[in-house]
DNA sequence: ACAAATCAATCAAACGTTTGCTAGGTATAC
DNA sequence: GTATACCTAGCAAACGTTTGATTGATTTGT
């Protein structure tokens, strides 16, 4: 019988993504992923020669549909420490809508040293835009500190938390609130900018 | 016939550490790790019950290791930015010396696995006593901020460099001194206690 | 002191299950 | 009729794990 809603590969890589964002690649076994997408795992193979090229597909599928707007704040007429605050809460707001985004670049970087290629066109394609606008604005906020580091530790200071909030929970001192992207901006900001001195604890 | 060098269970353990590092927990059998040792699968489990008590105890051991190094940090008498210095300084040096370590870490952020049980065995018998050592440090750095959140911000500042280092090497403004500990840690330190307001940027 | 019993550490072989993958067939669309 | 999208069935290999036997070292009983 001929299903009614035959599965594009698009349709495939999808549903496979989220799979392999939270398990990595031997984690997930082709019959698990077919039956996400409700079909039989022989079948996977009508639309993929291997396990590994759908792997890289996913992932390359991942990458090319996701795409950060954030340069646009670079150019808006407000105080720099506003432009901060609306990009800290929009990288926020963009991890909770797709964790699975930044769990596969992590998983890239710890599985794909063999391959650099694979890496290069990761800085090239996905992310030289992005973090070129957050260098931009790590200039604009403290022209002293080095770009490259001050950018990473502002994206790394938000990615972070979400990165491990699975563990975290865990761990002492955590809260519900602590997923919250309101919550978690506002502390990656006030660390920033005021660093620990807030109140005068060190003073 | 009895071998003439029996391989104790730390023996073992140390040889998975870069196996597990460099793999996960589904990316290596029990097989491989036996090989790895020199003796037969069957053997390791004279020593672990199953293949998940090993990989626990594997992480625990790469973590003791260099757990106590850290602690001791707490009850010197010295000023609270110098604990931070002296902290920030040994973990930055960690994650250059045991690349196993980090890789280890970044992995146990990843492979929830949809077990939740690991998460919280390695969150309780491995990262507890260290993140509990890392609040004590964030409450007496700022006792206003979330503790739980800080302490997180203050390790992942650090660990994020090292973990995002694969790519980093491809994005705008990386230099090869963004590798060297002193570096880092001095961009971290002075980030947690100055935030951006060094030299006057925001005023 | 010395044999007997126990123990720790290992092995080969095999268990049942799951893995990635293939072969051959069936229904539908054009 | 041919191509497409799926299926059932099954393969060989690898998986985690168990079993039962073997070895030397250690402990114990006398």
């Amino acid at each position: 019988m001929r299903p009614e809603h035959p599965k594009t590969k698009t349709d495939i890589l999808e549903k496979a993504i989220p799979l392999f964002a939270k398990s990595g690649f031997s984690g997930v076994s082709m019959r698990q992923i077919a039956k996400a997408i409700g079909m039989n795992a022989a079948s996977l193979y009508h639309h993929f020669p291997d396990k590994q090229t759908l792997y890289v597909q996913a992932v390359q599928q991942a990458f090319a549909s996701r795409e950060f707007v954030l340069s646009e704040v670079l150019s808006m007429k407000i105080p720099v420490q506003e432009k901060l605050r609306l990009f800290v809460k929009r990288i926020c707001d963009f991890m909770i809508d797709d964790p699975d985004f930044s769990r596969l670049i992590h998983r890239e970087m710890l599985d794909g040293d063999g391959d650099e290629t694979r890496l290069q066109l990761l800085a090239d394609q996905v992310f030289h835009n992005f973090f070129s606008t957050v260098i931009s604005l790590a200039n604009e906020l403290a022209s002293d500190k080095d770009p490259h580091l001050l950018a990473m530790s502002i994206f790394g200071l938000i990615a972070y938390h979400y990165q491990t909030t699975p563990i975290r929970l865990f761990l002492p001192g955590a809260k519900p609130e602590h997923n919250d992207s309101e919550i978690i901006s506002n502390h990656v900001i006030s660390l920033l900018l005021q660093g620990l001195e807030s109140k005068g604890n060190l003073k």
